[in-house]
DNA sequence: GTGAAAGCGCTAACAT
DNA sequence: ATGTTAGCGCTTTCAC
């Protein structure tokens, strides 16, 4: 990696100009306090020498990086499965740029990558985190919340009992839910199962809370425990066709796992919604599109969510604490 | 957003191990030349006062930054739609991390966005950049070699003419390409048709190329353009059964094309492999054991690849060039 | 081997 | 409204 070539400084800006280095910071910094003719110059000189600033004399001064770092744990599990987090992470990307803000994606892999992330975290390299929590039991959280850095997170943490002072966005998992389920109830059908999502993720907890909200406790031979992938949603339905041979509908916790539902249904002959309406959730458009037939969702907007977690970090949006967003009903040919 | 707390500076180290900030600065990045004793108390005062170097400072006499950008242009297109960005992601991440060095991604969504990325990289932030240009008439690269900046690019791009000193990082597709189809000829099959990749892109040309070179120029009809999507490959696959009926092989150039293909046949009650023989390219896990029948590819490594652009950017693979990964053929049960 | 001192490029008081 | 000046926290000669 060869050195980068030697950029001009704000000196030599103002040299050109015929001002100080202080009036050429005023202008590069919105030009606030310094006369038309003297803003003109300086631009000037500013573009013929090509002139960045120095982000790195800036920080030392200031103290803020214009960057946030955005904390993804345990990739593998879930992260490349579906799009996600990238769709979350392209809301946080549009707003930190609107922003003028860096994105430090830091990505964790296992235990060692935690104290590495905590002391990147801890180092003040960076003005905020974004964090994306993905399980209960994860040490992350507490060691970032120790860092001392403000923080918005990715999901509702699973040990954020209401009254912890924790900011974060989540969808309404547990209203969608609801909405799903009562939408099969409305559509006649009485033996309504659950494929949950992974437990010990509160997404999956909350939604499977929905379920019962409606459904009761009756019938527990009607809930299985998926894991938000394709192969996780055949085993459930598998276990349920098995359980349960005259379910009438399943409310699958992600779309993923609908679509593998879909799968085990029609290679066992049941037409769908005939015979059993199957409705997901996400609205992950590759996935719920493809679906043979298309698949009936309660949609969450995964970019929005991204945006306002920034947004939220930045102060942009006002005082605002955590943020649930509304989920809506995207009725398709499933259910 | 609020300030981050006063951390402890490189004097206050000094004054507590009572030596001189010359001496923690040596200890901190190495201890070179430092006597056991003294750098044992300097340590200790390191680790009582929690002290973390503050990297601006750093920077800005080392013009260093230990951070690289990642460089993601036009997201819609692609990247969201399957994990093969993703997995690229994690592979450099990886690296990088081994390396002690940050990940600064930026994400483009169109031309305004590439004059904020050309400015941030000359602006001397980082220092390198892995470049992902997916397209061939792409004005992002040119404007990255303009910004003097080292760069590694994900993918060979379009307007490299061999001679150019660009180092990419790239898979065989030409040579995948030629295997899939010898597998398919070797199979016995004489009518093998090619659904493309989106042609502006280097990869599906490659591949294309590959098609050609076993099958020559012969069959036009048995060319059909897609877009790497599964949309894609559903209409291409379909405007082949048109074209001609009785094709008996079709090289999906990926893994997403070829599970929208095998939809599609299925749909017209061709069975697969008897009727006719499918292999994609990727080997995306989540897609090829999805399929029915679970999906013949070529693999190529995409977390190596984003590994090994990593390495080069660093410098850590020795004085190499470009490198372009050899892939494998894996057989399921779809050809 | 260790310390003293000179900046790196910038911003923010404070003068003017 | 503009200029002067004093650091921000660190590395790195250069003396000792």
């Amino acid at each position: 990696m060869t050195e980068t070539a030697p950029r001009p400084t704000l000196e030599a800006v103002a040299e050109r100009a015929g001002v100080s280095r202080a009036t050429v910071s005023r202008v590069v910094n919105g030009g606030d306090g310094v006369r038309e003719p003297l803003v003109e110059r300086v631009r000037r000189a500013v573009e013929e020498l090509g002139y960045v600033p120095n982000q790195a004399a800036r920080s030392l001064v200031t103290r803020r990086h214009d960057a946030i770092a955005v904390v993804v744990a345990e990739p593998e599990t879930r992260v490349f499965a579906d799009p996600f987090f990238a769709l979350q992470l392209r809301g946080i990307s549009k707003e930190l740029t609107a922003h003028d803000n860096q994105l430090v994606l830091l990505l964790t892999e296992g235990r060692d990558d935690h104290a590495r992330v905590g002391r990147y975290l801890a180092g003040g390299h960076v003005d905020g985190a974004l964090v994306f929590s993905l399980h209960l039991d994860d040490p992350l959280p507490g060691l970032i919340q120790r860092a001392g850095v403000p923080t918005v997170f990715g999901g509702r943490p699973g040990w954020s009992d209401g009254s912890r002072d924790v900011v974060f966005v989540d969808s309404d998992n547990r209203g969608g839910a609801r909405d799903a389920v009562r939408h099969l109830v409305n559509l006649g059908r009485t033996r309504v199962a659950h494929i949950t999502g992974a437990l010990d993720q509160t997404s999956a907890v909350d939604r499977l809370e929905g379920f019962r909200d409606i459904m009761g406790d009756a019938g527990p031979q009607l809930v299985v425990e998926g894991d938000f992938t394709p192969g996780g949603g055949e085993r459930a339905m598998r276990e349920l066709l098995e359980r349960c041979p005259d379910v009438d509908a399943v409310f699958a916790a992600n779309d993923l796992m609908a679509s593998g539902a879909l799968r085990v249904l029609r290679e066992r002959g049941r037409r769908v919604p005939d015979d059993v309406a199957v409705i997901g959730f996400d609205d992950m458009l590759p996935v719920t599109e493809q679906t043979d037939p298309p698949l009936t969702t309660i949609r969450q907007d995964i970019e929005e969510m991204g945006r306002l977690m920034a947004r939220l970090l930045l102060g942009t949006a006002g005082a605002a604490s955590s943020v649930v967003l509304r989920t809506t009903l995207v009725r398709r040919a499933s259910a």
